[in-house]
DNA sequence: TATGAATGAGTCTTCATTCAT
DNA sequence: AATGAATGAAGACTCATTCAT
């Protein structure tokens, strides 16, 4: 059978979000295939890194489509935004920390794509009057990945449930933790 | 001179913060000292690890009891922890993810003594009426967790300013994005 | 089209005389094929060498044999061989290198068959009157590898011109660098 | 004891000269050392055979200064060169054969004085009549190189005596292998 | 039969650690 | 006590080889 590029950078990406020191043997190995065969299609770990981060960023962009950023209410859209990226949150987190790594090479353009786009989101419903004011659309953004990549490792470790997690993390961005009956 | 342990760990926790994979070079090189040395106090990079667990976990330990949990109404209460832990955030962060190589050794007892502090705190807020009940004491722990860190990353990257994020993380985990007074 | 076992092992001969580390794939491209059938042909680098090696030998020997080393003059005899072995010295060369890996096991019958040859003639010069006593025979047949060898770097290098390499070495072997006449 | 880098390098030249192929390894060990130590002073092999060249050309300097080769007449100076490069001639032949990788790099501009001054040898021969004309100098550089090399490999193999090569190889340069004296 | 693809083996390199000063 | 120097261990990479088409 031929070689699965997409099945392997899944399973490195499995892998390294949970052990991101993970051995290139032990990426070889959950991918079903060898050192040698995955040092042919990407020579050298740092090209291994580089295609994850391609590959996580057309996941990311892939899920900003589904979510259709621009249609309806704002906080809606939120709705949307955060369960399609919900499977995206480990790889994001896995690529965030890597990146550290390359401070001096400036970081992939396409994250600034993505950024873009939410920020445009928050923007908007700031625009709307939805949203807050105080509280601005980067850090909005910043927040929104602090906290997906929480709950996805809340869920990792059991203390959230899956089917939760969506909601958890809308309510909160959206609506905070204070009661809002309670006025 | 004498050997500055604390001064070393202050050091190492600056660098790992930014860069997790440093080299033990680096971290004797950053803290002022040579690798020789470093590996006499601290024998291992597990053992400095662990050190730092410690020196973070004191420092945790600190801003809690800094910000008097059990006084006042909780929403006060939150508002001094986030100012208190907020230097904390980086080494936090770092912790978290280096725990996640130890997998199969439990934990150090002392997160869940912060844990359960926290928890504490976000379940007297939901006992007095104060906040959700439908957002787990457990999720908003992991939550402000998150917020600490997104913050943390935002302001070393220049995007949120300083002075502004203790507020940023306060009013986001308390009254989210959504205005209140438009109702 | 047919695999044409002459031209490979010509590619071959010709690659590794320049580059003696050349990689399979290199010799392979050389040669005008993959490395795959060149395995079919040769199964391991040993065997490639060992054909070469074989190759090399038919060469040498069918250059002695048109320098027809028993005829006429010992000085003559000369001259024809170097002119008959000027095109295998690069060959000769790089099998010469590559004898020196393995030392441990006796080295291919074949060339004791042409040192031999080269020796008898060398001999028959002495018992002539022709050459020198006190330039043992061996020692002139290393010598005449020694020139070819040089010759042909100095060739490729273009210090000589190919036209005149012949009697460069011919007349360095027999005469020497100082001159005659002048006495 | 301190790590004693012209030892290291004596031990490397010896076994590189014998076996080019050697592995790190087998230098370290025959160096008495390890590879990782090695690794500390010639960081990668490349680096390694940089040394050497160097070395290898400190060496050739030497003799030749030693052998005064501006003075006395033009044989007794060959004479001279050929005792005091003997030593040099089998690290001469292994960097002789490794440089033909750097084929792009251009060669170390050392090499090009040292036989700009044996040319220089052989052209003084040449103009104070003791040497021939129609040997061009350039040509007799290279040939001292081929014999040189021919008779460190004769004296390894045991065809000639160690005691014997300095006046075979000079002897064959100088007279040739025709006898004088039967004219 | 010839070849692209996969892999086992072995080398190079670097890191954490230990030792002698 | 502190450090430069040496090393064992382990990861990454490349090559020669084999397999399936």
């Amino acid at each position: 059978m031929s070689f699965d590029r997409d099945h392997v950078l899944r399973a490195a990406a499995d892998l390294l979000t949970r052990k991101a020191t993970a051995t290139t043997e032990e990426v070889a190995r959950a991918a079903g295939t060898s050192r040698a065969t995955l040092n042919r299609y990407f020579p050298g770990r740092d090209a291994l890194v580089r295609a994850l981060e391609e590959f996580g960023l057309a996941e990311c962009e892939a899920a900003l489509d589904e979510a259709r950023l621009d249609e309806g209410a704002a906080d809606q859209a939120v709705h949307r935004l955060v369960r399609a990226m919900e499977p995206c949150a480990g790889l994001v987190s896995f690529l965030y920390s890597e990146n550290q790594l390359f401070e001096g090479e400036g970081q992939h353009a396409g994250w600034s794509r993505i950024d873009e786009r939410l920020n445009a989101l928050f923007r908007r419903g700031q625009e709307s009057g939805a949203f807050r004011l105080d509280l601005s659309a980067v850090w909005l953004t910043e927040a929104l990945y602090g906290l997906l990549t929480a709950g996805s490792w809340a869920v990792t470790e059991g203390r959230v449930a899956r089917n939760d997690i969506t909601h958890m993390i809308v309510e909160l961005l959206l609506g905070g933790a204070t009661r809002r009956d309670a006025t």
